[in-house]
DNA sequence: ATTGAATTGGAACGTCGTTCCATTTTTGCT
DNA sequence: AGCAAAAATGGAACGACGTTCCAATTCAAT
């Protein structure tokens, strides 16, 4: 009874680069980032880790691929909004994804040069040349956004880290308000006034109101 | 012939906090982030990486006491500059330090939730205060701003690992460039644009401009 | 059926952060 | 000064990881 495969069809179990990206992307999700090793990505594939290796070249490469991958999915959705609205909404799209799935911004922060960075790069550039950005202006306003969403997107990812799923989010936000409030009122005024906003944020609303700030700026430069 | 201390003078070679994180800047600055183990920490220190533990909780907060370190040097000096321009010198201390030690970037990115980052929101925060920014606004705006910084610290941070010291910057920054202008024009039109920028532009400029952006927006809004 | 190439699985290597513990050094007490 | 407790040290050992290597298997073309 040998597994002859009639014509050319292959194993049905064959490991290919798409199916490999699947698993480490669902590895992430459920159990993040540290959870995604070659060894229990081998043993959730039920092969070995040699296996793996010969579809994806080290586990960066695997990581840009699952970003890429998500990203792609995420900005795929077409936008015929005025250019302001379609800025925000591009952002809200990324943000909304790194938030959905942190990892992403982990990697985003740590290897910008990747595809993903690229793509995020080029739309939010369409819209800031549709919004009658100067050229001298244009790589400056989109790199500035570019950035601004790369460093939420590494807070965000370090917040993930810091409080696992299943974390009283409320609770970790008051300890750090009781934290900050704890601080010498000579050294950070500041930061002690800030404590009592920490507990009703909203971070994706932080979050746009900063992309607002850019924008506002923007066209005040005009 | 003992060894007798005389008084409660210690042993001149003693470890101590301090120097291990002196050692480890040095480690860090001269070899960059992947140089730095507890196997050569304990090697320049003639010691073993058990005596280490005893002073240090663990490697991540080795770095933060390193970029502690640095940070506080860096924000010492003290600016009676109207508010505006000494958010923007504070901005340009930060970047030009994390320029000059780019794994403070990337610990900055990775944890947020340190002393030194404490300390910059502090800064930036007292300053949109003295920009008369509203008591609402305020948290926003500080926000923003660090988040921006730390999007750029990030940045930097992996631009320092792609290439390392003794890397040509023009020659790099030119491979890059070809590479954008490869892309295909349909999806990738704002980039390959862009492409031409590269070259010639200047990091920190471009840091600053980004900076201006948000306090223009700043105040724009009032 | 046969051969060479593509693909697989898992053992093994080297490195790292960290823990453990026997030993030495320092300190506080009498 | 002498001594016990505490602080500090150094290095061996552990366990996990990314990666490499290779013998075995499966595939596609002849």
């Amino acid at each position: 009874m040998t597994m002859k495969a009639r014509r050319g069809e292959r194993r049905t179990d064959a490991l290919s680069k798409d199916r490999i990206v699947e698993v480490a992307i669902a590895i992430l999700d459920a159990e993040g980032e540290s959870a995604l090793t070659f060894r229990t990505l081998a043993a959730r594939l039920a092969t070995g880790a040699g296996a793996i290796y010969w579809h994806v070249a080290d586990k960066t490469a695997l990581l840009t691929a699952a970003t890429g991958d998500l990203i792609d999915r995420a900005l795929a959705e077409g936008d015929d909004a005025p250019p302001r609205q379609a800025v925000r909404a591009l952002a809200l799209r990324v943000f909304d994804l790194i938030d959905a799935h942190s990892w992403v911004g982990g990697h985003l922060a740590r290897e910008p040069w990747q595809p993903a960075m690229l793509r995020i790069f080029e739309g939010v550039g369409r819209q800031i040349q549709a919004l009658g950005v100067p050229e001298s202006t244009q790589f400056n306003a989109a790199t500035a956004l570019v950035n601004y969403i790369l460093g939420c997107a590494g807070q965000n990812a370090a917040n993930a880290r810091l409080m696992p799923p299943g974390t009283d989010r409320d609770a970790a936000l008051a300890a750090f308000a009781a934290e900050w409030t704890k601080l010498d009122p000579a050294e950070h005024p500041f930061v002690r006034k800030m404590a009592a906003r920490l507990g009703d944020h909203d971070d994706r609303e932080q979050f746009l109101a900063g992309v607002d700030l850019i924008l506002a700026g923007l066209e005040a430069g005009r």
